[in-house]
DNA sequence: CTTGGAATGTCAACGAGGCTGACGTAAATT
DNA sequence: AATTTACGTCAGCCTCGTTGACATTCCAAG
């Protein structure tokens, strides 16, 4: 279980990357560069009184403006209870508007306001900087990569929510 | 704010991963990857009881055996009253074993007990298996890159004590 | 038309796991 | 002896996840 490319492994060079210990230091290096990857935005959040949740919340929905709150429950991936009183909350700060169906009177379309935007670029522009400085120091070739091991790694459904945000950007 | 290599932009082509939407796509994918990153884990978790938290302890107790609480401080980056009541459950349920330093006997030394490894062993062991396949799939090279963006996107000090979790082993 | 089921979204209450602050203790350091 | 360091604990708060119960709306079958 841990000898991780010791002696006696011929030919093994070519699996380097796949030892365990190789796929350990992986999950340590998510972990660690997931903290910094939210603390940017989460030092804005915090000093308005807002969460991590309302950052994704504010984020899909800039991302897709008058989508559904069903549709933001698939995204999130969480309960539609924890969604709706960050959305209360929203809704009611004025950040987010919250507008009945034309067709379906029982669907809420959901658009971030002046300010709502206004937050948004302001979380989104810190943690671009530190993306872009990421990208940057690494090169366009480790992107690559980088993108594709994400995206390899997410569950399925997961994967489609997510290669559907490109599509219908 | 929202330029992203629009027009006006002659030689762009070279930075091209470097425009807003390559950006937000990438925090996206951080966002959906992490998901699915802890998924398997938790799941195990969940029905034993315990959460994340205790997996992170059980986690680091497991890589460095012998360090000691304020260490554990450091990498994880909590509180130590969050970090008391998780390794207070770890220890009463038999997981985790502490031991007062022999030459400072203010410290506690922590290591894993056999059923503490067993059960590291099984929540590592579905974390790998996904981190292989997504490694599989993406290829050496995706790899190197992933390593890459993923260590610049870290505090400095997470750097650190992630390069030194690699030189320590 | 009415009625019953399915879909959508809201409110209430609970739990895990973060946080701060205050305090106590033992051991090392000065 | 006084200070600092490492660790544990109690009390209380906040965010954000959960389940359960409920209101509204749509649609389709009787």
């Amino acid at each position: 279980m841990t000898e991780g490319g010791g002696p006696g492994d011929p030919g093994g060079e070519k699996l380097l990357y796949l030892t365990d210990e190789q796929l350990r230091c992986g999950a340590e290096a998510m972990f660690f560069a997931y903290r910094g990857f939210t603390a940017d935005p989460d030092r804005i959040l915090s000093r308005r009184g807002y969460g991590r949740a309302h950052h994704r919340a504010i984020h899909f929905i800039g991302r897709c403006p008058g989508t559904t709150v069903s549709n933001l429950l698939t995204v999130l991936g969480v309960t539609k209870q924890s969604l709706s009183r960050v959305l209360r909350e929203l809704v009611a700060k004025g950040l987010v508007e919250s507008r009945i169906g034309a067709s379906d009177r029982r669907e809420r379309h959901l658009r971030l306001t002046e300010a709502g935007a206004a937050l948004e670029r302001e979380l989104s522009g810190v943690q671009r900087a530190r993306m872009r400085e990421a990208y940057r120091s690494a090169g366009p070739e480790a992107v690559a990569g980088f993108r594709a091991v994400l995206e390899a790694m997410m569950d399925p459904d997961m994967r489609r929510a997510f290669l559907a945000l490109k599509e219908g950007a």
